[in-house]
DNA sequence: CTTAGGG
DNA sequence: CCCTAAG
């Protein structure tokens, strides 16, 4: 069967997600160069075998697609079984899409300023275009002239190519290159903090540099699969396998995006090459991700585990569950966190606060390392108000309503089960058949790792987000108040700003909902107060330094100038600028391009 | 319930 | 962060 996919960025996530994977079709043998690069879709095993996609997979990878087009709805459950295969092999022949998109050739013809073009492009292209794309595609049927569409050299390059002639410090180059090679054990840690608001103890640089990068970069599987260790230095390799990028609605790696899929063929199939590929599918069957950095991240080179007993601190994060809006239309995800680092000693003392804590404890049976290991669940209740649509689930999926993992998993078991790093976005459609308890209330975590057919375990990062043992207090009005104040991480600002750019200052719920799903701490409230504080900082230190690049000064984590940059210019696009000191940068950046996507002017 | 602002 | 007033 013949299927045109709009291939594009977030698509390749969505294969990833769905687990699978397209692969470059070079068996074609009449494959001429002028035709369309297709690709096989193939289903990924949990053991790293590629197989074909079934026509039903296929089409139910486009139906993935076609949703993201239909700005993510959740959809729930399909209850497609992916984990017989059948031995059809569909291929589909997809279309190379290469960076144009038409939004942005829009934009080119209209208005070209630098600076709002690049600073569009990282938001605009990876969620805008592709749905732009995509329709264009499933409208037209054809898409040749988009494919022949020259591209404009001068700002397609620019565009495309990280950050190259463009002035402004850019995000990609932080998120890239922090310098990571030329830190000290110690600066890591202190980048590692800033980044996941978290210590480590970990004095594997390699590891430290990978972690924070994997956090800025909102990806997870970093090392396995976007980057190569040559020399001891981290080359990134292209965002093939990139499981997720933490920012849903915001894919923001444009500069890969767009040239990714020539090279990322190879990848998938025959590698001998740097590509631990061992270690990927290592990672991939092992239901706990290493996660916060644990003192046995060595373990990630290891071709045999030991059988772990879990910790505490794993049991803990296990049940953690990222979840979405109560709102309902909420896909769920489980969130794996692997051993957490036992290193901040302060987390460990909560453990003891399980019973006031409201927690309850629940075991259930996990087949980690391949011992069916009891391990205890904890679920979480919710401070604030009790869930609503709490029937609704009950109705939903009866079977997962136990409070028991064992049963839950039990029920899952069935079904594709996609870890998320905790970075990882809200709004994709739901690539996972995993369905139902997926409130702040319920917090459970299933992981299936049952030998054979499972999919695509992706590590988990849980930096960031995993230790919530939000301590609370109660104060005289009988209301309660966060103890201590979650230090705003990295990542966090990043997203927060994304959204901003995005959806406009003012629309924190939006935000909240969409960039800040996975983070059940931070209420649009919150997000709000930040971004009040973003702006005070960035107006605040302008002539001071300028080359912040490789932090050395870091004391207290400070924000990067390029996010604080970018801060102004969000600032001064949505007329938020504090009226004092807005004539130094009144100029170039204004009203022009804000009514492409951020026509909210009148916000205030 | 979401925002905006003040505390 | 919290609280509250306003829409």
């Amino acid at each position: 069967m013949e299927t045109e996919f709009g291939v594009e960025g977030n698509d390749e996530r969505k294969y990833e997600e769905a687990g699978f994977r397209k692969i470059y079709s070079s068996l074609s043998s009449t494959k001429q160069l002028t035709d369309p690069v297709v690709y096989k879709l193939v289903r990924v095993e949990g053991d790293g075998r590629l197989v074909p996609a079934t026509d039903d997979e296929v089409m139910e990878v486009k139906g993935l697609l076609i949703d993201e087009k239909n700005k993510m709805r959740i959809v729930t459950d399909t209850g497609q079984p992916m984990g017989c295969i059948s031995n059809e092999v569909s291929s589909s022949g997809m279309l190379l899409q290469l960076e144009s998109s038409e939004g942005l050739s829009q934009s080119e013809n209209t208005e070209v300023d630098p600076e709002k073009l690049h600073a569009r492009l990282e938001e605009t292209v990876p969620s805008l275009a592709p749905s732009l794309i995509e329709s264009h595609l499933h409208q037209s049927g054809s898409i040749d002239k988009c494919l022949n569409s020259p591209k404009k050299p001068t700002e397609g390059g620019a565009l495309t190519s990280t950050g190259v002639a463009t002035s402004k410090p850019d995000f990609s180059k932080l998120k890239e290159e922090i310098c990571l090679d030329n830190l000290s054990i110690k600066e890591l840690h202190e980048t590692f903090k800033a980044t996941f608001g978290r210590e480590t103890t970990v004095k594997d640089k390699q590891w430290l540099k990978r972690r924070i990068t994997m956090g800025l970069t909102n990806s997870c599987d970093v090392s396995a699969t976007t980057f190569i260790i040559k020399d001891n230095k981290l080359v990134k390799k292209g965002k093939e396998d990139c499981c997720d990028n933490g920012d849903g609605a915001f894919a923001n790696d444009p500069p890969t995006g767009a040239t990714i899929n020539g090279s990322q063929q190879e990848a998938p199939i025959t590698h001998g090459g740097q590509v631990e590929d061992q270690v990927v599918s290592d990672k991939r069957s092992r239901s706990v991700g290493d996660n916060s950095g644990s003192e046995d991240h060595h373990a990630e080179h290891r071709a045999v585990k030991r059988v772990r007993k879990p910790t505490k601190r794993y049991i803990e994060e296990l049940s953690e569950v990222e979840s979405k809006e109560s709102s309902g239309k909420s896909n769920s995800k489980l969130k794996c966190s692997g051993l957490g680092q036992m290193s901040s000693k302060s987390h460990i003392g909560s453990v003891g606060n399980i019973s006031s804590d409201g927690r309850t404890v629940v075991t259930r049976t996990d087949s980690l390392g391949g011992s069916g290991i009891q391990i205890p669940c904890v679920s979480r209740v919710r401070r604030s108000r009790p869930r609503k649509n709490f029937m609704a689930l009950l109705e939903f999926n009866p079977s997962s309503m136990s409070v028991t993992a064992a049963q839950l998993k039990k029920a899952l078991n069935a079904h594709n089960i996609l870890l998320d790093n905790d970075e990882s976005e809200k709004d994709r459609s739901p690539p996972a058949k995993f369905v139902g308890v997926t409130d702040k209330d319920i917090q459970i975590s299933a992981i299936d790792a049952v030998g054979g057919h499972h999919k695509v375990l992706k590590l988990v990062d849980s930096t960031g987000a995993s230790d919530d043992n939000v301590v609370t207090v109660p104060t005289s009005k009988g209301g309660i108040r966060r103890k201590h104040h979650r230090a705003w991480t990295l990542s966090e600002v990043m997203k927060l700003v994304e959204g901003v750019s995005r959806y406009g200052a003012g629309r924190w719920s939006e935000i909240k909902r969409l960039a800040f799903a996975s983070y059940s701490y931070r209420t649009s409230v919150d997000l709000k107060d930040k971004w009040r504080n973003l702006l005070k900082a960035s107006f605040s230190q302008i002539p001071s330094d300028k080359g912040i690049n490789c932090r050395k000064n870091a004391a207290s984590v400070p924000i990067p100038e390029p996010i604080l940059l970018r801060v102004r210019e969000l600032a001064a696009m949505q007329c938020q600028v504090p009226p004092s000191l807005n004539s130094s940068k009144g100029g170039g950046s204004g009203s022009s391009a804000d009514s492409v996507h951020e026509k909210q002017s009148g916000y205030l």
